[in-house]
RNA sequence: GGGCAGCUAGCUCAGUUGGUUAGAGCGUUGCGUUCACAUCGCAGAGGUCACAGGUUCGAAUCCUGUGCUGCCCACCA
């Protein structure tokens, strides 16, 4: 069968895609005489399109299935998505409002319908552009975190850990998000530099006497939050703040009197060495609160907008406020000075709004428990990461890993399994009841009296009976559903034969900033609910950059949609092009050039095998290759063709099991492009009908093909369904052909080294020929001078090689003076001159060998010194000095050879 | 404040556990269209491996320090 003149990807592509997925190729099932290799998608959200993450991330992971689908494994690669709660009830939130419909208007039933019909209509955008990638994740499994099954692994797990006493409920300082209106956890507050003032501020010293002025100066970045001032906080040791004790201080303005307290914890080198201590409004001042006993007074509204405690400033933002206060300070004469101010804040992950720091009940996670474990997995090396440098990373996080904030006030998610009683609500503490799905009575300070721990809606209060019960309003954080992924996916809660096979997982493929959000957490619950890792290997990418290391976001407008690539290049020239640029744990610099190398690099095999194709006969080539290399007489170029690839593949397996993508993509390519393509077949094509080229073509090739289609999945499986049929290359799928066996005694270091040898010679035959302008057509003659008789055998077994190669007419080899007027290059142990009667300019070639010699000599000077010295003799591995050794002996023949032909031509 | 990466050819980057003459792609120079491929072929030019010390017979590679660049973490208001 022949190819088409061109490759059209798009043409095949979609075709190729949905025969294999018709064909069930990519769904596993449990099977016992097979071993299993599974992996899970980090789930893209719902709201999300692919970028150039996903498309590095998923290609990697498409390579790893396909390879060990190949390899014979029971290969399973769970996909799906998560619901993001944050994010897409932002965007359905965004969409309604278009329609002029707000959340609240619209009831918190209503919302999450609409939610689920917008996901219904949008949310599988990713998964369908994940096909376009063509990986081939196992469809049929697909899952989303708010699938019922998944839903009740949530539910169990908050009631476990509930009953395990690692929930709890709780007045805490957490990250707030006025425009979410949420509280977010540590890791979704995100610190960023901000250019902002130092403002000093005056706090008077109440004075009984009276009208003196005294004041305590304060600096602060925040003075709105002012507002919520109990005490300033100043360190024992300041000699400044001595006779302060037993004063008070006015907060201005508000006119509230203020404590003064002292402890270490204050920075006497910060500002002025006071602190106005704010406990309802910042992490420190919180803790002050609690260790000094002072009141903790919420000035905000959950809009940021000052509420009623904060006076005349009520309803103000929490900016406009900051302005207000300023100028009212500057008027009362307390106002001392601004100055400009960087420092860190955080922002939300979300929208990108400043986080206010706020004390607000809310629901916890006690991490610390749930750490050790996970952190011993990983010392122990049960789980590794790679590159081995994000080990540190991890834990150091999980050494000083914080509680966990759960509670999201959203709608979108999974509510928290928590039920009030309205009549137990007013029961005294002693008599409440907090009862688990478990049936054991829970006692918790802060969860309010009547609560319910339950997985499902209890009918009545089993206290009172009262069937007036109401539901905690909040949702969980959706990592509270991300972070059971690797087991709920396969069934979990319950048993099932799936997870029992799939799991641990294999390895897991993820970008770095995921680390703390989801691969810390999965490992914790892993072991906490299954009691094993989730995973063994870690392998962290880089962050895709565009070509001025910036990340690439639709905000700044530098993004590469891999779509318009895909389009533009093809699939499998997208893959390629970034797998092979995307070295282990180094971000990723893209510009839309680098494709064109995928793009190149498919035109190439496509060529290759149309012309390996249109020579074939197929009656020749049915033989299997290791009876047939038994029987057969074989060239160097053939048996040095065998040998690389098994070499080759040899080592593309050994870079795919370390994660080494690119250093297997590039030896493909080397050896498929610069070794197969540029000598083979350039070398076969004059014995291109024998039995021995056409069986060795088209191994070559069908290996190749097999070695490649994890990369390129599209076009090897289109040339794989055109390529004549043989023994070990059925007509089924190139996908569940199984990974080619490395034969070893094919592979030759000798046989390498010797075509390495030809290879050279001809490359400096072609080199003459195109420093003297000899037209290609012409044909030359050469001379060889040769004292070597093993060189010497290798050039008479292959001199039709040569000649045919170099474009030799006439071509005498062994021991040979140099003919007249010839230009000579000295390669290894060989001598080659070139007659060109006429033709040679000696100032010119004079010129060259001055410069080639001054490079031996310099080359010889340095050699010899290292061999003189008895230190390198006698401490180098014998290897190495043979070697170099070896080295100086042909650089001293050639030296002198150089000498000569110099002394000649009159230098 | 702590930590992690990067600095190699004009550009973008590889470089296995230290060991011959440091590689690739793109760009560039010359030649080439007799039919697999111009998304191509052949040949070339181009590098003090950021800097300074150290370890070693030997360093792009290991150690220490410096300088830029980028990233992550962090309760100096």
């Amino acid at each position: 069968m022949e190819l088409p003149k061109a490759y059209n990807p798009h043409e095949v592509e979609d075709k190729i895609y949905s025969e294999w997925e018709s064909k069930g190729y990519f769904h596993a099932e449990p099977i016992l005489d097979k071993n299993p290799y599974s992996i899970v998608i980090p789930p893209p959200n719902i709201t999300g399109i692919l970028h150039m993450g996903h498309a590095l991330n998923n290609t990697i992971q498409d390579i790893l299935i396909r390879f060990k689908r190949m390899q014979g494994f029971g290969a399973e690669w769970m996909p799906g998505t998560d619901h993001a709660g944050i994010a897409t009830q932002n965007v359905v939130e965004r969409r309604l409002a278009k329609e002029g419909i707000k959340r609240h208007n619209l009831g918190r039933e209503k919302f999450v319908d609409e939610v689920w019909k917008w996901r219904d209509e949008y949310g599988s955008t990713i998964i369908r552009q994940l096909k376009k990638l063509g990986c081939s994740c196992d469809w049929q499994r697909t899952r989303f975190t708010m699938d019922e099954g998944l839903s009740e692994a949530v539910l169990e797990v908050f009631v476990r850990l509930y009953d395990k006493g690692l929930i709890y409920k709780g007045n805490y300082i957490i990250n707030w998000c006025p425009r979410c209106q949420t509280a977010l956890s540590d890791e979704e507050s995100q610190h960023k530099d901000v250019d902002g003032m130092l403002y000093h501020i005056k706090y008077p010293i109440k004075d009984p006497s009276g009208g003196v002025d005294k004041h305590v100066v304060i600096a602060t970045t925040r003075p709105e939050t002012m507002l919520g001032d109990v005490a300033i906080a100043v360190n024992p040791k300041d000699d400044r703040y001595k006779d302060l004790k037993n004063k008070t201080l006015v907060l201005p303005i508000l006119n509230r009197e203020l404590k003064i307290i002292y402890d270490g914890l204050v920075d006497m080198k910060f500002g002025t060495g006071a602190l106005k201590v704010t406990p309802a409004h910042d992490p420190v001042d919180f803790g002050l609160s609690l260790k000094h006993g002072l009141e903790q007074i919420n000035v905000m509204n959950d809009d940021a907008t000052i509420n009623s405690l904060g006076g005349d400033y009520e309803g103000m933002d929490r900016f406009e406020a900051r302005e207000a206060i300023i100028e009212d300070l500057k008027e009362r004469g307390l106002f001392i000075k601004s100055e400009p101010h960087r420092h860190a804040v955080g922002h939300c992950y979300r929208c990108h709004t400043m986080v206010e720091p706020r004390l607000s009940l809310q629901w916890f996670v006690k991490m610390k428990p749930l750490a050790q474990p996970a952190i011993e997995a990983v010392r122990s090396g049960k789980i590794k990461f790679y590159p081995e440098r994000w080990t540190k990373v991890y834990l150091d996080w999980m050494e000083n890993i914080r509680d966990w904030c759960i509670s999201r006030q959203i709608w979108w998610g999974h509510r928290i399994p928590v039920y009030y009683c309205k009549k137990c609500s007013s029961l005294r503490p002693k008599d409440q009841i907090l009862r688990s799905a478990s049936g054991l009575p829970q006692n918790d300070g802060n969860i309010g009296l009547g609560a319910i721990i339950s997985k499902s809606r209890p009918d009545k209060c089993p206290k009172c009976g009262s069937t007036e019960l109401e539901q905690d309003p909040d949702v969980l954080d959706t990592w509270f559903s991300s972070w059971l992924w690797p087991f709920s996916t396969f069934g979990w809660p319950k048993e099932s034969k799936d997870l029992e096979y799939f799991y641990p997982t294999d390895s897991l493929v993820t970008a770095q900033e995921i680390i703390f959000f989801w691969v810390a957490r999965m490992i914790m619950a892993g072991l906490e609910f299954r009691h094993d890792i989730p995973f063994k290997n870690v392998y962290i990418h880089g962050t895709v950059r565009d070509i001025t290391g910036t990340k690439m976001s639709k905000s700044l407008g530098n993004v590469i949609d891999p779509l318009d690539m895909i389009q533009k290049y093809g699939t499998d020239a997208l893959r390629f092009s970034i797998i092979s640029i995307t070295t282990q744990g180094q971000d990723v610099f893209l510009s839309e050039s680098k494709f064109e190398l995928g793009r190149n690099f498919a035109n190439k095999i496509w060529n290759a095998s149309r012309f390996i194709m249109m020579n074939l006969k197929p009656e020749e080539i049915s033989v299997d290759l290791c009876v047939f290399y038994k029987g057969a007489k074989l060239t160097l170029p053939e048996k040095w063709i065998l040998s690389r690839l098994y070499s080759t593949l040899g080592y593309v397996g050994k870079c795919l099991d370390e994660f080494k993508f690119n250093e297997a993509a590039n030896a493909i390519y080397e050896f498929v492009w610069h070794e197969f393509c540029d000598w083979y077949i350039e070398i076969v094509k004059p014995t291109i009908n024998e039995k021995n080229s056409q069986v060795i073509l088209y191994k070559i090739l069908e290996k190749s093909l097999r070695m490649l289609h994890p990369f390129m999945p599209f076009i090897t499986e289109e040339i794989w369904q055109k390529l004549p049929r043989s023994k070990g290359v059925t007509g089924e799928s190139i996908m569940v052909q199984p990974w080619p066996h490395i034969q070893s005694e094919m592979i030759s270091k000798k046989d390498e080294d010797d075509m390495k040898r030809l290879i050279e010679l001809i490359t400096s035959i072609r080199n003459m020929r195109a420093v003297w302008n000899i037209e290609p057509r012409t044909k030359t003659s050469v001379v060889i001078n040769i004292h070597d008789s093993e060189v010497e055998k290798l050039l008479a077994d292959n001199v039709d090689l040569v000649k045919s190669l170099a474009r030799i007419a006439d071509l005498k080899y062994g021991a040979h003076p140099k003919p007249e007027s010839s230009a000579v290059s000295i390669v290894g142990n060989m001598e080659v001159y070139m007659p060109l009667e006429g033709l040679i300019d000696f100032e010119k070639e004079k010129l060259r060998l001055v410069k080639e010699e001054a490079r031996m000599q310099a080359e010889m000077k340095s050699l010899t010194t290292r061999l003189n010295d008895n230190n390198f003799t006698s401490r180098a591995p014998r290897e190495v000095v043979e070697k170099q050794e070896e080295r100086k002996a042909e650089l001293a023949i050639q030296i002198k050879k150089m000498s000569e032909n110099l002394k000649e031509i009159g230098v």
